[in-house]
DNA sequence: TATTGTTATACTCTATAACTATA
DNA sequence: TATAGTTATAGAGTATAACAATA
């Protein structure tokens, strides 16, 4: 009661946010950059139609980010197969060990949350965030009616 | 365990960035504005120098916001009773106005969130809740032990 | 000498609008 | 005509560095 679900919350999604801008080998990547290696990474190589899809970002967004990728050594912009105004973007292969290991380590801080919880709260407690995230989702679907659904 | 925790808090984060950057009133606040005039309501009139350290940012970025909050009507700039040197930030009346109905707006959302879960699971879920608070601030800690421990 | 806030400069993320090349 | 990506332009947040006025 006393600290409020609000900002427990609120510092939750400072260090999540922290944690994954994290630097990767001495390589400062920023979020929105990640974001994108991310997608490219579980759903593989696309265009950037897709992945502008993907992060509900515009178009042109996802140029300046892939410019960027480009020069950075992460990204790879090659011909599309079969539509020559599209591009496929695919992970460098130095950028796809990276993202495999930020995989990893991902996984291994989850189970590090997942052991924070008590053994005899972990199921209410996991009922209740998700119970969290629906009504959150109402209420901002009722305070933006014109936006979509999507995450 | 299908959505992942990860996904759950992340997607919990991004309503919640999405709720605390409503607008109100019509008058188009960003997300980093709103930060400003928060700290003015909590902790009454402030220096720039204050406000940069509760909101852990350089004190060049808050005479921005601070410029756009002055043009916008939302902040005055006063002389320091004491201090040449130093500025006294306050909220206009109609801002103060705007920030007590946040206030409540914030409350009536948290108490639907709290609502939201099913009553045996409460208590669990908030214990939960702060082992997953705590323990991401030691992960965050460890990566980055530079930093400073401010929220 | 140290501190408060500013000007100068730069980088990043994001958006809209207009345009080119291709479907 | 519609779509993929680009150039052009703009606003917002953030940072460092140098500087003025004041402590």
């Amino acid at each position: 009661m006393s600290p409020g679900l609000f900002d427990t919350l609120l510092l939750v999604t400072h260090l999540l946010r922290q944690d994954l801008a994290r630097t990767f080998d001495g390589t400062p990547l920023t979020e929105a950059r990640v974001a994108v290696l991310w997608v490219l990474q579980t759903v593989g190589p696309s265009t950037q139609q897709q992945v502008a899809a993907a992060l509900e970002v515009t178009p042109r967004n996802v140029s300046a980010l892939v410019d960027a990728l480009e020069a950075s050594g992460h990204v790879r912009r090659t011909p599309h197969p079969t539509d020559r105004r599209a591009v496929r973007l695919e992970l460098t292969p130095a950028a796809g060990e990276l993202m495999a290991r930020m995989q990893v380590e991902h996984a291994e801080v989850e189970a590090a949350l997942r052991d924070s919880v008590a053994p005899g709260d972990r199921e209410a407690f996991e009922r209740g965030l998700d119970a969290v995230a629906e009504r959150l989702q109402e209420l901002v679907a009722a305070a933006y009616p014109d936006a979509e659904a999507g995450s």
